[in-house]
DNA sequence: TGTACATCAGTGAACGCGCGTTCACTGATGTAC
DNA sequence: TGTACATCAGTGAACGCGCGTTCACTGATGTAC
């Protein structure tokens, strides 16, 4: 029996319990909810005390911010592919609400999210690095929307920049029925009430516009 | 100076006091929150102590679900008018979209029921009760729904009770996206993006369908 | 290579705080006669 | 109408608990020479 772990250096261990509270929290939150799930327990998941997590995050807020970043992080790439490939808009909506649906197989981050939001009401400068995470990820899907228009050859009542983020609260909101009703509300259900939501917003674009409005 | 307050029997005083607390715990949960909301800050708005709370409710979750039927039932006759009127199909859903989001301004209470949602999850005897309420709602809705749709000639692929818990998920996604962006949700909005998904959703009654679907 | 010192990730105990809930009690209201 | 007793809405203090955060400390790792 020789030491298991291979040698790291301070700065990779550091870097390593880091990322495994990060991920830690992420699965704890998910199965238990940010107020209920305590530092404390998260560090005894990788047999650390929560001291451990004051030498990596500056706050329980902190952390989720990190779990946050994770999440997105992995999420990001997922919507890229879902949401540029060549598709008319109808496939286009479904694939990008089947991979959200995906990612959120119970409505577990969308409760997590409201609760987190709720919870942190008066913070205002988590408020603020919470809307700094979101802008990218609406500006991904809002160019995603404007090409996917593009090919249909339609256009929406809003630009796409504002399209983004309603868009995402209609998701958001239909992922967060799944964890009232999971039954009632499958993948399939939820692909089908944001194409609906997408078709129902489209317009066909008129022939005397151009494919771009100038400014 | 003489008493100021009517005589009242006991039971009469002990029904106000409970309708007073349920009254301010609603205000104080749609500002603060649930968690940070304390039964003593309740009671100490009404110069009561928090054991009056314990002499007219079991437990902060059953103050809840009176703040909830209290809610609730104020809100069913607004949209019990709004979802009756012999409107078209868009306008009909951009009426029942107006009062709901007239009912939830900044989206504090979409926010609050994701909170309590997720605060008490776990709590299984919760769950059932707050589902109890919300099938009610949730009728209304569909029979509402299922007049609209025959008045203007479309059917929906799901039936109108499925229906409703979804328009209802969209409605309080972009209800709740209010609580983070207030300025780019305006009521306006709301209202456009639940006609869409309305919209979107319905399909021409195909001619050899008849009214209703015998069984 | 070896030694003396510096760094700092993680420890573990304490701090300070607020909360939901319980319970013996009080005094105004209600009842029985 | 008056009296003696019962009820119970609301009191106020205590209970039990868990949490986020802080901090002096430790010992393995890193660095300078």
């Amino acid at each position: 029996m020789q030491e298991l772990r291979p040698r790291l250096t301070r700065d990779e261990r550091k870097a390593q319990t880091r990322e495994r509270l990060v991920k830690t929290a992420h699965a704890m939150f998910l199965q238990r909810g940010y107020h209920a799930t305590s530092l404390e327990e998260i560090a005894a998941e990788l047999d650390l005390t929560k001291g451990s997590v004051y030498a990596n995050f500056a706050s329980k807020t902190d952390l989720f911010l990190a779990v946050f970043d994770r999440r997105t992080a992995a999420r990001r790439r997922g919507y890229g592919q879902a949401g540029s490939l060549p598709l008319g808009l109808e496939d286009w909506a479904r694939g990008l609400a089947r991979v959200m649906a995906g990612d959120d197989p119970d409505g577990r981050w969308a409760g997590l999210l409201g609760e987190v939001w709720a919870v942190t009401a008066g913070d205002a400068a988590f408020r603020a690095a919470l809307l700094d995470r979101v802008g990218p990820l609406h500006a991904q899907i809002a160019d995603a929307l404007e090409q996917a228009a593009l090919r249909a050859g339609v256009v929406f009542p809003y630009p796409a920049a504002e399209m983004a983020p309603i868009g995402g609260a209609v998701l958001r909101g239909l992922l967060l029925q799944r964890l009232l009703d999971p039954q009632r509300m499958p993948a399939d259900v939820v692909e089908a009430a944001f194409a609906g939501f997408i078709r129902g917003m489209a317009c066909p674009r008129p022939p005397h516009s151009p494919e771009r409005e100038d400014r």
